[in-house]
DNA sequence: GGATCCATGCAGCAACGCTACATCGACCCG
DNA sequence: CGGGTCGATGTAGCGTTGCTGCATGGATCC
C-alpha cells in the first residue's frame, strides 16, 4: 500500500477512468490497471466496478481514495517540514487560469514571483467547462477558476481546497455608439429584446445571463455563443450584439463601453483551486500568498 | 520520499542508532544507512549528525521523523478505511507486557480475544528498564507498561499514544508470621529499620520505595535488589526482608501477607503504550478495547 | 595501543513496476 | 444488426530499485 498506488486510485476516481488517470499520471493505462488490481488484492475488497466500458469506484474505493489524500497531505507536510530548515523556498509551481483570469492576474503574479528567488512559475491557460476545473488540480498546483456569483460551490469535497480570490462584477458591454452607452447604469428592464452574445452552455458564468434575463421578465435573445471574451468584445464593438463582460478585465479598453447593472446581482467569483496535498508545499503556499495579495489589490482598486 | 524510508528515519531516531534501528526493522545496518543517505540527499538538509561512534537526528531530522508518524498514521487510516468494508476484523496483534502485568492481564485477554474470530494475539513478556518501554512500541503493537503513581509520564511525545488501564496499589509484603502481618494497615512510622527487597535501579516502581522511605523519615535499608516479583515473594516468605508488591497480582496468594499502606501514596499505573499509526489498525483498536474493559473489571472488583 | 563497536561505501543479485502488445467486452453508428 | 472504436485488462520482457554481504574507517573502552 504505497502512496503512489493510492494516488493512482485517487486519480482513477477523480478522472473517472483508467485511461484518463493514466494521462495525468504520465503512465500507460496498463500500469494504472495493474496498480489498482494490486491494491484491490491487498485490501481484499473490490475498489472499482465496471460501468459500461469504463469503471467507477465502489464505496470502499471512494473511502480509500479519500484516505489517500490524507496520506498525500502527510507526505507533503513532511517535505515542508524539511523545507523550513532550508533558507529559501525552492521549486516549480504550475499555475493555470481561464483566459480572462490569466490576462488579469498572471502578468502581475509573474512579476511578483520573479522577485522571489528560487521559485519557477509554469503558467498555462485552460479553457474548460465549469465542472472540469476541479479535475485540472490533478495536473496543476494552482487552478484559477471562476463561477457564477450565486451558483453552487465547487465539487471535489474534502480533496480540493478553495481559496477565494476576488469577486468581479459583470457589466453590460455595448458598442460605443449604442443608446445605452451614455448611461451610468442600466436596469433589467432596459435589457428587453437586446441581441445577446453569450458563452457556450455549461461554461462558467453561462448561468448569469439567465439570471439577469429572469429579472427582466423575458428570456434573453441569444444570437451568438462565444467563449473568448476578446472575440465577444470584437463582436460587440462591431454591433453584432451586447454581452456581459467582467469589469476589471475589460473595463480599461476603449473598444466597447461597460455599463454597470443595477437591480440585479451579476458577477463572478474567482477562486484558486488546489489539491490539499499540493497546498502543503512551501513554494505553493508562497505563490498562493502572492496571488491573494494581488487579488486583494485589484479588488480594492 | 516513501513511507518506508521515513519509517526508517523514525526508527533511527527512536532506537538511537543505525544498528538498533536495523534490528527492529529486520534489515541490515547497511540498508538503513543507505536509506537515510538517500533521504538526506532528497531533502537537501542534514538529517543526522555523528556523536561519538553513533549518531543522532538533527533538528531537521527530528522534524521529519515527527512528520513521518503522521504519514504512517494516514496510511494505517487508509487501511482501516477499507477494513470497515470487510465484515470482520482480521489480523495478528503483538502484545507485550512486563511480567506481573502479563500475569495479571494476558490470560484473561487471551480468553476474551479468543472469542473474537479472526484476531490472532502474539504475546510476549518484556522486562525492560523504565525508559525503554516506549522503544518497545517499534516491535510491538501494544505495550503494557507500568510506572510509579507520581512519576513523570512517558517520553516519546506525540508519536506514542498512552492509554491508562489501571492503578494498582502497592502493599507491604511481610512473612505470615511477621509482627505486622495481623495489622489491617501500616503507617510509614512502622517501616523504620525494616530490611527491604527492592527492584533494580532504573526499573519501574523503583522510585516508590524511596518515596515511602522519605515519609518514614529515614532512607529504607535495602538488602536485596530483585526484579522478578515471584522471587521477591519467595524471599519475603522465607523471612529475608519485606517488600512492596502489587495488590491485585499478589493479593490472592497465601505465601506472604499484603498489608495496605496508610499515610503514604504507593501505587503504580499500568498503561498501554502504542504507536499512533498502530493505534489506527482496526484489530489493534479491538484488542485495546478488550484490554481496557478487562482492566476496568479488575479495578472495580 | 589493541580490541571492539558502529556507521558507511561498494559489488552483486533478486524483485518489483513499467512499457509494449494482444485480447476482450461494451458502446456507437451506419 | 454488424463493423468500427474506445476502454479496461492480461502477458512477456526489460530496466530500475533496494536489498545483502563484505570491506573500510573512525571513535571508544580497557
Amino acid at each position: 500500500m504505497d502512496p503512489r498506488t493510492l494516488e493512482t486510485l485517487r486519480a482513477v476516481g477523480s478522472q473517472g477512468g483508467v485511461t484518463a488517470a493514466a494521462a495525468v499520471l504520465h503512465l500507460t493505462p496498463s500500469a494504472v490497471s495493474q496498480q489498482v488490481a494490486q491494491l484491490q488484492h491487498e485490501v481484499g475488497v473490490p475498489l472499482t466496478e465496471r460501468v459500461g466500458r469504463g469503471l467507477r469506484l465502489t464505496p470502499a474505493g471512494e473511502a480509500l481514495a479519500e484516505a489517500a489524500v490524507d496520506v498525500a497531505v502527510a507526505l507533503e507536510r513532511a517535505r515542508a517540514a524539511c523545507d523550513e530548515f532550508l533558507e529559501r523556498p525552492q521549486g516549480v509551481v504550475r499555475v493555470s487560469a481561464f483566459q480572462s483570469g490569466a490576462q488579469l492576474l498572471l502578468p502581475a503574479l509573474l512579476s511578483r514571483v520573479a522577485a522571489i528567488d528560487g521559485i519557477t512559475l509554469e503558467c498555462s491557460d485552460e479553457d474548460v467547462a465549469q465542472d472540469d476545473f476541479v479535475a485540472l488540480t490533478d495536473r496543476m498546483d494552482v487552478v484559477v477558476a471562476h463561477r457564477p456569483d450565486d451558483g453552487p460551490g465547487w465539487a471535489g469535497g474534502r480533496a480540493v481546497r478553495v481559496v477565494p480570490l476576488l469577486r468581479e462584477p459583470l457589466d453590460l458591454a455595448v458598442p460605443l455608439d449604442h443608446p445605452l452607452a451614455q448611461r451610468t447604469e442600466v436596469r433589467p428592464d432596459d435589457l428587453r429584446d437586446l441581441p445577446w452574445v453569450a458563452v457556450r452552455e455549461g461554461f462558467p458564468v453561462a448561468t448569469v445571463l439567465g439570471a439577469v434575463g429572469a429579472r427582466s421578465g423575458s428570456a434573453p435573445r441569444i444570437v451568438h455563443r462565444i467563449n473568448d471574451f476578446h472575440v465577444v468584445e470584437a463582436l460587440v464593438e462591431a454591433g453584432h450584439g451586447v454581452s456581459l463582460l467582467p469589469r476589471y478585465t475589460f473595463g480599461g479598453g476603449a473598444r466597447v463601453r461597460l455599463v454597470p447593472l443595477a437591480g440585479v446581482r451579476a458577477g463572478r467569483r474567482i477562486d484558486a483551486l488546489l489539491r490539499r496535498d499540493r497546498a502543503e508545499r512551501l513554494v505553493v503556499r508562497r505563490v498562493l500568498d502572492e496571488l491573494r495579495a494581488l487579488a486583494a489589490d485589484i479588488g480594492s482598486a
